[in-house]
DNA sequence: GATAGATAGTTTCATATGTAACTAATTTTG
DNA sequence: CAAAATTAGTTACATATGAAACTATCTATC
């Protein structure tokens, strides 16, 4: 005798795309905070700064392409900071299209300000996780990532 | 001779909530795009279908809690999903201000057809990792979640 | 049992975000 | 080397989102 097939059912709780975002989710949010209330920075501006600061005479292109934000983020990002003096803006020689962009004296005393705290909040979370497992969840993730996005390298 | 403290920096790249962050956004949105090109709904949709599934005349307060959604996204989630009439809506006896949520009979329906596509989507992440691979990143998960939001339970 | 406070859920409004159209400069192609 | 196609970045517009105000109901307190 056929039985009826059992209901197809999915537990949230337990479905890994969900729990992945939810505590993404969490931890983003409580940094954005800390930055935009310390600093009124969001985490794009703070993107922006960090990878200017790692690599000087950054175009928006390649800020976009390191930090998975599209250019449209970007240039806002980038006009913010500089409506506030911490990025500015200088004109490719080369490109008349490209734009150089430079942390300024008053955006590096600002990053050298947040990237303690940035560090700090990180330990505060990896902390739990001892080296042994810290290294393998960097690895699990990495697995991740090449199977969720193989088209492009996530970082 | 006291040296110039060496400039802090920090590697985007490696830094976890960034990490976390770009992860978790690259398997959401293949997801997002799957449920709205195939079914019409975005991700919080699913959620509140997903919960409502799982537990009929459930309140909007407490698919709130179960899908970590504040009450705004909840009551526009089940503001679309009952036009299309995919959900419906009884008020509760015992408090008029609730009101209790159950899938309609075509809400029922793509809700069957959803769960294996959802479920084919985890296993083709997952299926890089072998079976303690994957419990082992469901336990680190867990820990840090409870770092994270120590304050409420994530899931 | 009337009033004050809490709770469920919706609406309003201001801001954030993404898509597409646009400008300007560069590269390619015939 | 001129026209066509590409690229860098911005602007405009439409939609998504979140905070606060609001309505309606319920609970607690006097």
């Amino acid at each position: 005798m056929p039985e009826k097939p059992a209901a197809a059912t999915l537990c949230l709780s337990t479905f890994l795309p969900f729990r992945l975002s939810v505590l993404s989710n969490a931890i983003s949010q409580r940094i954005a905070e800390l930055y935009d209330r310390e600093f009124g920075l969001s985490i794009w501006q703070w993107r922006v700064m960090a990878v200017t600061a790692d690599t000087p005479a950054i175009s928006a292109t390649e800020i976009g392409q390191r930090t998975q934000m599209d250019k449209v983020a970007v240039s806002r990002a980038v006009a913010g900071l500089m409506e506030v003096s911490y990025l500015e803006r200088r004109a490719s020689t080369e490109d008349a299209r490209r734009s150089l962009l430079f942390l300024t004296q008053a955006g590096r005393e600002v990053y050298e300000l947040i990237v303690p705290l940035a560090l700090a909040e990180e330990e505060r979370l990896v902390a739990t996780l001892n080296a042994k497992e810290q290294s393998e969840l960097a690895r699990l993730m990495q697995k991740l990532a090449e199977v969720a996005s193989p088209e492009r390298d996530l970082w």
